[in-house]
DNA sequence: TATGAATGAGGTTTCATTCAT
DNA sequence: CATGAATGAAACCTCATTCAT
């Protein structure tokens, strides 16, 4: 009891088998990841998968619901928190790119498969919470609109759309894969939608 | 003869069932997609689509052939006749969206499942002429660092990616799916890439 | 009239159609050469095939059987005219072989497809000439064990099997394939038969 | 421990199809089996066939595979303890058609489907596994003309040939199908080869 | 005669899933 | 918890054949 509270946990069969089934549907995409693919991975036969998980929906589903909740609890703390409709962009696009670099397979799955994942029943989830970060974000931007500080003849609804394929498409440059720490790239990224390419 | 240069051609059924295709690909997902849903959408048995192509991946190649080719052309030009490093990233992604609009169903296979296409064969031809246009518009993201236009502390190669990632994304807001010209569109974004959110 | 008796017939579209076919079979195996394989050979499209013959099996019947034809008429000769028993296993075995070097297509054909002509209804006819030379040979061999000329332990249909497998075997060594003119492989092939590898 | 050294093993089901698959592809031909066929002898369906196997090419392999290896094992022994070149072309004619008759499916795929089994990739050891039968043979031949045993008037590789499409096409004659013991049949064929038809 | 388009049956293979052991 | 065997649906593809033009 005490031990579930403080220390972390020793990861369980099921956990071991959901990061690696992670990385297995980030490596080949969610379609072309076999559960034999995973079970290969973990070292167990493919049917021997069904004694810890319904279906392969079943764990698309696990693995990515974390992520979303835990990128929900942050987006909520920031519009909580922070007041300034710029500080709130900045930070939104830094804590994603936090979280996706914690996460890194997850994100990729997002990323490639984003479109895949939609027409999963179960992980309808998936669209709920981008309607909530939308909403979340494109009151910002009205916000910073009306109070002069972004302009006015920019879609606040295409802004949103368009600052998230960045952030998505931007985990490719997190090191090790890519060049860059992910702090780093979350700063130009931040700074490449606040102020544009040019100079002032 | 003279009819030949000044009419539109009738397509043949090879083009037809390309447009099919190139539909349903965009519609499904190009794994998604079988040949079944061609054929059926197409008039015809699954099988008898083999008559006019030798595979899958063949349709998906010549489905995906021209757009690259119609846009390397354009970005060869855009070299060629413009100079101003700024006006050569607007123009880039000025036509680039209006190709899309152009060929929204090869446009939103691209978007899509970018992640699958890499791994058939016989498309590499898609990874090589990304690099022909990332060697153009980084070459004049660097000029323009140079020449004080743009900001020093922003990766090249980073802006590159970020901006394509927003080009294939936007396409989701052309009419008739979404709700603005695609000349709108590529303004906006341009104007997002160059000047950013802030004002001034 | 009178040409058609003394010259040379032009070969007619069907007929070299019908030598075109010959050779893919030969080439491919009857199961493996498909109908578009020989129609590409004659430089039309597999549909166009069946103005001329009524279907695949139809065309390897009109290929083999004349060769069939042309070897019983040449056995019933020297079954006629011949009556040592040696003398007729040699001419049998040169007429086969002078046979298959002058249709080395059809040769093959046997040779590597016996078997999947057997099950094709209307090459029965193949079998039943079988039956007509094995009569006509094992008539020989046994008159030869009779009077003294070949020896008694030797099953005369056994004989006729092996003798037969060779011949077919032996096409492989006709020029240009291979490195011997058919009389020569012929005369090696009765003398093997005949007098056996040892010397005496 | 002990058991597994000196009773016969219980054979898998991987085994058991395996067997099945042999002689399925011997009744119809390796080509006209089909994997519902063997899957439909085994009771079970086509496609449970790829849990044992990777493809129907696999299944021809260790089908055939054997039967050489074990071949080549037979050669081996007699070239190592056989000196008189007469009595080693006997006796790799009596061991091929023991072998033969050890394993009439396999020998009749090898009879009827040569031709075809040259143009699967993987079954390249099957060439390489006849060429070193031939080197043996064509050497003992080689050898009996020098020593005066054989007659020099023979060329050796066409005697190699012959010889193995006789020992081939002898299966046929194994009872139960034929007549004839296996080791009355080597015999006969043994002795046609050395002594010929003609007495003395 | 030939083309171009299509059929329809059947081929090999893949894969999520089930279940007795 | 895991194996080993199997299912059943569906995937891509092949090919002899037909037929309007």
């Amino acid at each position: 009891m005490a031990s579930s509270n403080v220390v972390k946990e020793i990861p369980t069969r099921r956990e071991e088998i959901l990061a690696i089934a992670a990385h297995v549907f980030a490596e080949k995409g969610i379609m072309n990841a076999t559960v034999r693919d995973i079970g290969q991975e973990a070292g167990i036969l493919s049917g021997s998968l069904y004694h810890h998980f319904e279906s392969k929906d079943q764990m698309i589903e696990e693995v990515l619901r974390p992520v979303l909740t835990s990128l929900s609890e942050r987006y909520r703390q920031i519009a909580a928190e922070v007041d300034d409709p710029a500080e709130i962009v900045r930070q939104v696009i830094l804590d994603s790119i936090s979280e996706a670099a914690a996460r890194p397979d997850e994100a990729r799955i997002f990323r490639n498969d984003a479109h895949h994942l939609r027409e999963i029943p179960r992980l309808a989830f998936i669209d709920e919470q981008r309607r909530e970060l939308r909403a979340l974000v494109t009151s910002a931007l009205r916000r910073g609109i009306e109070n002069g500080t972004f302009r006015d003849d920019l879609d606040s609804d295409f802004v949103f759309t368009a600052m998230f394929d960045m952030v998505l498409g931007s985990i490719r440059w997190f090191r090790p894969l890519g060049r860059a720490e992910p702090e780093h790239v979350g700063e130009q990224l931040a700074s490449l939608v606040l102020d544009g390419l040019k100079h002032d």
